[in-house]
DNA sequence: GCATCTGGTCAACACCCGTTGACTTTCACC
DNA sequence: GGTGAAAGTCAACGGGTGTTGACCAGATGC
């Protein structure tokens, strides 16, 4: 074989890379985030990773294509799809075994030098996608979702606002899928 | 006079200072920015901004004291308080002459060693006095409020989203107005 | 006229970063 | 079994950062 990728194999060197990264990303701006603590994690020298990815920004790119996959969330949702998608933005925070999709986007939006990278990233894994479900006025409606998301993502896991952390049974959840299902265009219930 | 402020005077060092940073802040990231940048927009050597401001955080935290007084612009709100919000927000581009208030807010949200200040103004010199003019729930509906308006600030002017950047006169003012009604509690038209 | 405090400068330190070139090890292939 | 490419390491470079201590000029107070 010359290199089908085994998903049973003790993980290559390169893999373990990329998958440090997606987790340090995900907890850490771009900016915060240093190669070697990138390297340490995979148990690999700093040089390795510039030689496996490029740079550093490649690197990003790589992660982000891996960590964000929004499209499999948008074609799963049902007949509520706002709801669905303010519980899935509101998943339970505890558990830092799995990665939200989002994470990686919103804690690195205003570091510059990935600001080209986001933006394609955000543009054609959240907003065409998404759009691609609405009707009229797709795309800017879409948008006006991501950055509703967007904004409580931040403010609530990047800036820890103790306005909107709250546990998972409380109103917030009900307010971002009400004035969600305003921007996309169903009727919702008055908040 | 000991120090009386007089504001017809040729500006003092530390005046210009605290303009160049509020304009530097406002268009740059707390990690882009240089105190370098800064002392030489001033017309100062480096050592005297850390001199007259103690460290690059407090410099900020000075900058954003100086340049987000919204509470201003919450108690000058009128019978439509949404659609003068999102006008505010959507304020003309082009005049680099004025700085909006917003700006120095979203430009640093995801800079760790912003982090901390950010947390508090964003809650004192926003949420709090927003939500006093709100009813019930008021606190979490004016977080929600600043994660929408914060949220399209960002992808729009930080991330420069194509999809959310358009003319004064299109669609996109109303929609957010509209959606901010509904987060504020007022009763609005179907987006 | 001397001391003093403020406003301001100059050069340098110590640190961290992404990146690179040279080197070694491993391993599959003929 | 030799060979050549891939996987991985080591040390270092070059540049940028916030920060600091020593120094200087000028106005002020006694």
């Amino acid at each position: 074989m010359t290199k089908t990728r085994d998903s049973s194999a003790p993980a290559s060197g390169r893999e373990r890379i990329l998958a440090a990264a997606v987790a340090r990303f995900s907890r850490q701006s771009y900016d915060e985030t240093g190669l070697r603590e990138i390297a340490a994690d995979a148990g690999v020298d700093v040089a390795y990773v510039h030689r496996a990815f490029g740079s550093k920004e490649q690197l990003f790119h790589e992660a982000l294509k891996c960590a964000v996959q929004m499209d499999k969330i948008f074609d799963a949702l049902g007949s509520d799809p706002a709801r669905m998608l303010a519980a899935h933005l509101l998943a339970e925070d505890e558990p830092d075994a799995t990665v939200r999709p989002m994470d990686i986007l919103i804690r690195s939006l205003t570091s510059p030098k990935a600001a080209a990278v986001l933006r394609t990233a955000v543009m054609e894994e959240f907003v065409t996608p998404l759009g691609a479900h609405l009707d009229t006025n797709a795309t800017q409606r879409a948008a006006l979702a991501a950055a509703l998301l967007m904004g409580v993502g931040i403010l609530r896991d990047v800036l820890e606002l103790p306005a909107l952390s709250e546990g998972p049974g409380g109103t917030l959840e009900r307010s971002v899928a009400d004035t969600l299902a305003m921007v996309l265009g169903q009727a919702g219930p008055k908040i």
